[in-house]
RNA sequence: GGAGGGGUUCCCGAGUGGUCAAAGGGAACAGACUGUAAAUCUGUCGGCGACGCCUUCGGAGGUUCAAAUCCUCCCCCCUCCA
């Protein structure tokens, strides 16, 4: 791509919120091209769950614009840190992972991130890879770095101190270690969550200590998760991965309320500012219903984790089942045992693991949210009889076909 | 190391011997209404083939007909002092 600095600066300060700083990004812009070096582009993920989800996208797709610009991506899998487990934001300390689990997530990670950027592009790094043999002697040095009285201003950690909740030590040496992965990858700018700005930062102080020129911090707005309060996390439980079904995206999508939509719209979606402004506007006025607007998004995120025919489909099934109430095209199956051809329904429906247990199957039944081959079934010692085949339906959205044997 | 405060069901938070599976709120789930939106209303919200039984109130013991509540020891957190 071959771009003025003007234009790559307004493309990397295009929805971020800091850009720290300006003047330091422009310089090492203008470096990069005269020396013909691309930049170092550092992002670092904390393998917790192995599933990326559309709230990392916005910083993913940042990363992309730096790619497209001819620079080099680093995606920085924090497997030691992901041991310690990033203190931000939590009002407790937070479980640390196995490694095992690191291994295994981070493998996933892997494999997810290239639906976005370019494999031959991107470099992939672990930081156990230098973290592991840090001596003590660096380990201290790193430690002077920072005082106690400086990580108390911190808010999350202040909030904790206030509130009687746990610190632990280890726990400070996070953002001195994620800062210290800075130091020893050379980069040159960082992409991070506003959530990230203390840790980032850091990254400029140990390397201005280490001799090193401070990188360039560049923070992302957090996306809120479909709950539309929290921010999007994998332990919240309140996000769309990536790796979801067409289906569950567009669905999920649709779930979201008028309000977080704009803000999926402003984050992750591709039209121009003018553009999502103008389907405001018109949703306002009357012109068009929201939930055409929402389609829309759901149309375009869903295709961009598949294709076009595949979101076209999963807007299709969408309006099939909670339009028409008919039917999802790809209903689960499975097949479970019966005595003498005879089962219980809340045991069927425990059986087939769409409920947690017969208590709650029962519950389910009482609220009359369960049916059989398409019938409401209020009868909690209803049993299924003499059948091979059951379609099952638990809520508005669970269904499974049941093939019954013994 | 010393003194004091505290650990309750997913979360917050009542409860200080029986009427406690444990108030209230939040979250979540289901139903109605809708656009699988918001708001609202209703119901559910430890487990169990279930007007009863079983397991829960940091952990282990003990007192008692009876314990989340009382006693002993232990673990963890917080505050102040050192």
């Amino acid at each position: 791509m071959n771009i003025t600095i003007d234009e790559q600066v307004a493309l990397i300060e295009r929805g971020a919120v800091d850009v720290i700083s300006r003047e330091d990004l422009i310089k090492k812009l203008r470096k990069s091209a005269e020396t013909n070096t691309p930049l170092r582009v550092k992002a670092g993920f904390d393998p917790t769950a192995p599933d990326l989800h559309l709230g990392h996208t916005v910083l993913i797709q940042k990363l992309k614009h730096f790619q497209d610009m001819g620079h080099d991506v680093l995606f920085l899998i924090g497997d030691f840190t992901g041991m310690i487990g990033d203190p931000t934001g939590k009002s407790d300390t937070r479980k640390a992972l196995t490694r095992e689990d690191v291994a295994r997530n981070a493998e996933t990670y892997k494999e997810q991130i290239f639906k976005i950027l370019d494999p031959d592009k991107t470099t992939v790094m672990f930081n156990s890879d230098w973290l592991n043999d840090l001596s003590s002697h660096d380990f201290i040095r790193l430690a002077s770095q920072l005082t106690v009285a400086r990580m108390l201003e911190r808010e999350d950690f202040r909030q904790r101190f206030e509130n009687q909740r746990p610190i632990s030590i280890h726990e400070f040496m996070y953002p001195l270690i994620q800062g210290y992965d800075s130091v020893a990858i050379k980069a040159d700018v960082e992409l991070g969550g506003t959530d990230q700005l203390f840790n980032v930062l850091m990254g400029r102080d140990l390397q201005r200590a280490w001799g090193q020129e401070p990188q360039v911090v560049i923070t992302m707005p957090l996306l809120e998760g479909l709950d539309g309060v929290n921010k999007m996390s994998k332990s919240l439980g309140n996000y769309i991965g990536i790796t979801e079904t067409a289906d569950n995206i567009y669905g999920k999508i649709m779930s979201v309320s008028d309000e977080l939509m704009f803000r999926y719209y402003d984050l992750l979606s591709d039209l121009t500012t003018e553009q999502i402004a103008a389907l405001n506007s018109d949703m306002a006025g009357g012109k068009i219903h929201p939930k055409e607007v929402k389609k829309k998004l759901a149309l375009e995120l869903c295709g961009r984790f598949y294709d076009e025919v595949t979101a076209a489909r999963a807007e299709e099934n969408f309006e099939r089942v909670f339009k028409k109430h008919d039917l999802p095209d790809d209903i689960p199956e499975q097949e479970i045992e019966t005595e003498n051809g005879k089962i219980w329904l809340p045991r069927l429906l425990a059986n087939a693991g769409m409920v947690k247990g017969t208590g709650e199957a029962r519950r389910m039944i009482k609220q009359n949210a369960v049916s059989v081959d398409g019938k409401k079934i209020s009868d909690v010692d209803y049993t299924v009889s003499n059948k091979d085949e059951v379609l099952l339906k638990v809520g508005k959205r669970k269904f499974c076909r049941v093939r019954l044997t013994g």
